[in-house]
DNA sequence: GCAACATTTCGGTGGGCGCCGAACTGTCCC
DNA sequence: GGGACAGTTCGGCGCCCACCGAAATGTTGC
């Protein structure tokens, strides 16, 4: 009983229009002013405002006030998990427009989820990394030593890492290839390496990845991934 | 946008208190009709029906007309999934009674996620079959030689769950313990062998499930759960 | 055919909520 | 200090939607 009215309060928050598009936005990992949300949203910044408010006061934003700015980003993992999913529901929709088109075959391409690859890149760089014994699924997933080597040797600060609260590997299940990729702070690590070193770009604003041919070329070598097995639909 | 309109059309499906009460009810698995639908959800008829047909449409649940009766529910594991993980947003919940309390500890010791074992057993169940090395998690989900047998010896028609287009093995993050259990038609063949021999039973009309005596000697015997382990809280 | 029952459809009502414009607070920069 | 700008608060408007009661549709069993 009680339990239904949670339930419904949560899923209130992404049942409007303006709110699921904000959440979207904030897909992408990064902090969006409330100006910037409003845009995305199309709605003006009273309305935003008031939107904010109701996502903080439901747990599924975090906000951080700097000067005259407040920035707003997704609350956590869960949160992102969860947009995702509710995202690949109802009608795959109609897609009017060619540019719509475009846009999803990229996004199915390669994209963020939250803040680790996703898409048929996310999954490519999964398997390849099971495939070559770096992670292990013993028991849960693990990083066998000569993963650590590979990521060691890639710059990321694994130790680091591993103090922090945040689960070092986690499976996510990828909304467009229904096969998961990698998550948790590693996966977070590895995505930042791969757009620090121009593996891969943002388009615009978006979480949408586009794969540079430096990055193709650095996939392949590292993990044996053929470009074909990335290449936008 | 347009993107934004769908996954608000169906967050907002599960919006509502109503609504959110029905399918937290069809959790269980089972098809309920609507008239039992609208008592659990505390509403007349008329509105439990104009509810059921917006769930359809959304394509959160199926009916089944058998004369004059309607029987609903949930239209896959993925819906259920959903519902588990809105359910356990939000905050943990008041628990304003001794009645409330009591209820949501034996849900988190034994229930039902659908159609297969969840809570405190769920997990057990799973962590023993891949310590016993029954299931295998090397590049995905996999069923050892010995776990054929020992499935195969509970009964379970592996051959005929095979041939369904339903994957035989999946896992689902179980909403209170935050780790895996066993999901799939494998789940749900071995959560229907635990209620046919009365291993559990199900607390009246919910999905909250009691581990009989009979049951905590088989769970011991056969894969060496302790009993301690599934008690309630 | 008739009575009992499950479900649906149809007005009608009320409340909640999303939106805007305008006024206000607070911050930054010149 | 003054102007520009980000964000919030406040009325107020309008619409959507959840609900109910009553009537209609279909089904079952006598």
């Amino acid at each position: 009983m009680t339990d239904a009215r949670t339930l419904a309060s949560v899923a209130c928050l992404l049942g409007d229009e303006s709110r699921a598009a904000m959440c979207l936005a904030l897909l992408d990992g990064g902090a969006w002013t409330v100006s910037v949300l409003a845009e995305a949203a199309s709605v003006g910044r009273a309305a935003a405002s008031e939107h904010v408010a109701r996502l903080v006061a439901g747990g599924l934003v975090t906000t951080e006030t700097q000067g005259r700015h407040k920035f707003v980003r997704l609350a956590g993992p869960r949160v992102a998990e969860l947009v995702e999913l509710l995202s690949g529901f109802g009608t795959p929709a109609p897609a009017r427009s060619l540019a719509a088109v475009r846009e999803r075959t990229r996004l199915a391409a390669a994209r963020t989820c939250y803040d680790h690859l996703a898409g048929r890149l996310g999954v490519a760089v999964h398997d390849a990394l099971v495939g070559r014994r770096m992670l292990t699924h013993r028991g849960g997933l693990g990083l066998t030593p000569r993963g650590r080597d590979w990521f060691a040797d890639l710059g990321v600060d694994l130790p680091g890492l591993e103090a922090q609260r945040r689960a070092l590997l986690r499976e996510c299940v990828d909304l467009t290839e229904r096969t998961p990729h990698l998550a948790g702070s590693l996966g977070a690590a590895l995505c930042e390496e791969f757009l620090t070193r121009d593996w891969v770009r943002r388009r615009g604003r978006t979480r949408t990845l586009e794969v540079t041919p430096l990055g193709e070329r650095a996939v392949a070598d590292l993990l044996g991934v053929a470009p074909a097995d990335l290449a936008v639909g």
